[in-house]
DNA sequence: TTGTACGCGTTATCAG
DNA sequence: CTGATAACGCGTACAA
């Protein structure tokens, strides 16, 4: 019988094949260079015939590690991953396949359901690192995602405090920068709106308009803030508030792009005209951006290099087992210019 | 010792620290009423203190199966995945995780080193099942992915041909749907923007858009095609077409979200206005679309939906061992409306 | 260079 | 109801 039976073939088929011993095929197919040329071409040569392949779980189980990496990614309310998302998982992805690790997924909304599936990955030591895009390590039922001890690196969001590595993008100094260059083509009152009041992105983009002011302006007073949440939806209602000011300032920035997407279309529809009535810049980089009429002027975090980098600093250390010297690494975001920016009227 | 020795106990610490054997414990875990009520307590109490979590690798491997799904992603060009891609992840996770499964996921471009790097996930049987998001079965080295043997489940391409069943939104119907919108509001000219000619979406919507006109004026002969591709760059192409054309069709139906966004910037950028001038609509569902000024009539597809029907019947042929009969399941699209639609001029 | 033997942590079979 | 034992497939120390 040539043709492989029933599709499992183990090391120990191949070898009695082949007429040697188990430890032999093993070798040859893991250290081609402690065997003798003639065997080993035997041994490959069968091993490739009967369609051998290793069983990964029998491998992992005898070494006690699986070369494979998790990520933790957030799920809010049921619905969709965010496009962010989805460019990070891919950035990942590249790297570590690269290395030769794997990639497993896990949503979760950080319920007990969902939150004790990605426990079970990670106490199972079925993964050899964790990639968290969250707010905090899930826990539930007393267990702790941070007590497994294993590598784990943060994504976008500042975790250091945690003991946990975090590569995040440099919020404040592109704010900084944003109420520079609005402030370059004239604009003197200003207006952000802000995330939730727990969001660490939406409190360090905060605090980098202030810091644009205060550089600017001697003073961060005049600031007009306005408060929106993740979606397009809060947008529509910030646009709203902004619209029902006496002295509506003639800079805006938003914390991120789906409010902005809201914002925007709400104020136009009210009449306004961007850019110039107002000017507006955002943050996140969302690709649909682009193609707005206008088109809304954004910092660029490029989700994928930074899931990119997070996960080559991962992999450092698992092979190396440095320990996880806490650290915070910004990485700057790009400026992607677009039609709404102008000087005020 | 009451701590756990460095997060690696297992059956065997449990049943010592209990006072029993190892099966005993096992089945204390695995089934609680075939023991008796005291050493269940108690082993179960110990097994709790001590931090006791199942080694996967080791289940896996005597089980001969790990409840993974793998889930095969495109990757076109080294870049993103693209926000479908994203909502169809975050719909599989969301049904196999209430089935007790995991996810896996794998990106590729079809490139050899991808590629294996799928391969040796399904053939060291560390999968129980594949969604395929892409055109065909990764392959290379002569070993493919069909040849695994594995339930695999086909998502958004009809690949029933090569004997893998598929659930694919039902591009046909809606662009007669769609066609015959359109035809209400007494367009009579049409024009449809295609993708590439090898993608299977785009011919089945193109058929659709003919069947339509079929339907409703007795020929297709009139229908402009203008050829274009997944991306916004297209788009903008497509409009430079459609703007020298002598007699512009006034109702145009695009294959994609993507591209209707740079063929709607692109021609209201010339002076043409929507709907005034033409009617849009397109095919996607893409949240920004919403958005727009004006906002673009697409039909949804849903991906997270038919990511977690595609889980649901790979799941059911895992657990049932169902011989893959292959066939085509259509998932209607919703009809989102939007500002993009007016009679003709 | 090659073979033998053991153990990784589970679950399942079979006695008791 | 419980315990001893085998087996899943692999990698490796040790012996030949």
């Amino acid at each position: 019988m040539t043709s492989p039976p029933k599709g499992k073939v183990s090391l120990q088929d191949v070898a009695k094949e082949a007429g040697v011993s188990v430890s032999t095929v093993s070798r040859a197919l893991s250290f081609p260079d402690r065997i003798s040329k003639k065997t080993r071409e035997k041994v490959l040569r069968i091993a490739q015939e009967l369609g051998y392949h290793p069983n990964i779980a029998a491998r992992n189980l005898r070494l006690g590690h699986s070369r494979t990496i998790l990520a933790v990614m957030p799920n809010h309310k049921g619905s969709i991953i965010s496009t962010v998302a989805g460019e990070a998982i891919a950035g990942i992805q590249k790297y570590i396949s690269t290395q030769g690790y794997a990639l497993s997924v896990v949503t979760t909304d950080f319920t007990t359901a969902t939150s004790n599936h990605a426990l079970d990955l990670v106490f199972g030591r079925q993964v050899s690192g964790v990639i968290l895009f969250a707010a905090q390590p899930p826990a539930s039922d007393g267990r702790d995602m941070l007590d497994a001890g294993l590598p784990m690196v943060s994504l976008t969001e500042d975790l250091a405090h945690l003991g946990i590595r975090s590569v995040v993008s440099s919020d404040r100094q592109s704010m900084i920068e944003a109420v520079g260059r609005l402030a370059d083509l004239g604009h003197e009152r200003f207006a952000f709106i802000s995330g939730p009041p727990n969001s660490y992105h939406s409190t360090q983009r905060e605090a980098g308009v202030r810091s644009g002011l205060l550089q600017r302006f001697g003073t961060d007073a005049g600031l007009t803030k306005i408060v929106a949440d993740f979606s397009v939806d809060t947008g529509v209602s910030a646009a709203h508030q902004y619209l029902a000011l006496t002295d509506r300032p003639s800079a805006v920035i938003s914390w991120a792009d789906e409010v902005a997407l809201g914002f925007q279309s709400t104020v136009m529809t009210a009449g306004l005209s961007i850019p110039r009535d107002l000017s507006l810049i955002s943050f996140d980089g969302l690709h649909a951006l682009r193609f707005l009429r206008p088109s809304i002027s954004t910092y660029d975090q490029s989700p994928g290099r930074l899931g990119g980098f997070a996960a080559q600093l991962l992999v450092e250390e698992i092979e190396t087992g440095t320990p996880p010297e806490a650290r915070l690494i910004e990485i700057p975001a790009a400026f992607r210019p677009g039609d709404s920016l102008a000087p005020p009227r």
